[in-house]
DNA sequence: AGGCTATATCGATGGATGTCAATACGGTAC
DNA sequence: GTACCGTATTGACATCCATCGATATAGCCT
């Protein structure tokens, strides 16, 4: 928890145009080629880990599904770089985006970006 | 692709009880408790194989989403005790359930599990 | 019985991954 | 400028994991 000082012009990351989640059909609907296989298990590999899910699910449940950074690290209880490590996976597959204000960098939920995983588990 | 000759008595492993995602609120509702966390992740993580997801979808396109473990094999060109091991992990993780009929080893698609998961990483 | 087939398990191995301490980078405040 | 603070990166380390060959287990058929 810190008091922010200042709250100069925001400079959004590129968003990620990966989307390697929101291509095809169902996962029950017909066998998976070997690279929408691949695609899916990347963006699955990104989710599979409690840390990087409570760190979604804190910047979900904040004001305007963002969260500074600063504000992430004591409530998984781990180290400084490895909270930044798991920011960085999930912000390079999709999930979050990362823009800086001043010294502190704040993380937002990619809207739809958890929805088209889903989507792809789902029967339905 | 193998020739069955023999349809005995089906024997049904224990179904697992272990429904490690289809206990809480969706990931994006409010912050997640370590132990849910720790469960999801356990889920996704049987998922997040590009091996896993194929022999998923490929249960799930046959005949009454089931499959002979001898039909698995081939299609996605690995060893048998690799994919063996693949379909243990899927079982144990409950999307699979295994039935032995004579010396064949059949897999069907757990109704509902994948769905679970689906909805807990659905905002809606 | 013995041979054959399907599947699971074991042991080893190379590569990925989570974690941290130390350090580097960048920006604010004095 | 210098000092300080927040964040990212680096390097190291231990653990996990996907994969295979070899072997074990189990069931069918002749």
């Amino acid at each position: 928890m810190s008091i922010r000082y200042y709250d100069g012009p925001m400079s959004t990351t590129t968003l990620p145009i990966t989307d390697s989640a929101a291509c095809c059909a169902p996962l029950t609907r017909e066998a998976l080629g070997a690279s929408q296989a691949d695609g899916l298990a990347r963006s699955l590999k990104a989710l599979a880990d409690p840390t990087r899910l409570r760190l979604i699910s804190i910047v979900a449940a904040s004001e305007g599904q963002e969260a500074c950074a600063c504000d992430l690290t004591a409530p998984v209880g781990l180290s400084q770089p490895t909270v930044s490590h798991h920011l960085k996976v999930l912000t390079d597959a999709g999930f979050l985006s990362r823009s800086q204000r001043g010294t502190w960098a704040h993380f937002a939920l990619v809207p739809g970006a958890l929805d088209s995983v889903a989507r792809l588990l789902t029967s339905a």
